[in-house]
DNA sequence: GCCAACGTTGGC
DNA sequence: GCCAACGTTGGC
């Protein structure tokens, strides 16, 4: 069964132009050190799954494209590299502490915004509304999905 | 820049 | 295993 998730990125670390403008529009979802989002992406996501992608620590944060997941997890190489924000020196060759996935955009929306979000009965429970959540990526509901892809039409 | 929320670390 | 201190996230 498809399932549907939320993706953070700072739009001055990978934008969704950014995602774009890569080949196939798809860019490795490098830098997560959280072990939740980790294990979202290690145990729960698949092929093929939703993902709305969204822009954070910005001026106006919110939903600026939908993607999808494409590619299974595989080792996370910045853990390795000294010269990476992401070095992880505790992390070992034989037994990678960090994963990632690919993620293609296939389009681009217009920026559902936070304020417009949170205007939203249906969008309550919205994972990423809740106060003081920080969780990078966070699974969304297929309720949920719809009526935001009902709202960037 | 502030600060709430929450994850991580490390002493005990 | 507890918990205080500290660090990070991210909206505002």
């Amino acid at each position: 069964m498809k399932k549907f998730w939320l993706m953070k990125s700072e739009p001055s670390e990978v934008s969704v132009d950014h995602a774009l403008a890569a080949p196939k529009a798809t860019v490795p979802w490098t830098g997560v050190r959280n072990y939740q989002a980790r294990n979202f992406m290690r145990d729960a996501m698949q092929i093929d799954d939703g993902v709305l992608f969204y822009h954070s620590s910005c001026a106006v944060p919110g939903i600026v494209g939908i993607a999808r997941v494409a590619s299974a997890a595989y080792t996370d190489p910045t853990q390795f590299d000294p010269q990476s924000p992401y070095y992880d020196p505790a992390s070992k060759q034989n037994a990678p502490r960090w994963l990632l996935v690919d993620v293609q955009v296939l389009r681009k929306t217009r920026n559902l915004t936070l304020p417009e979000l949170r205007a939203e009965a249906q969008l309550q429970d919205l994972i990423v509304l809740r106060k003081g959540n920080r969780l990078s990526i966070t699974p969304v509901e297929p309720l949920h999905w719809e009526a935001i892809l009902s709202r960037l039409v």
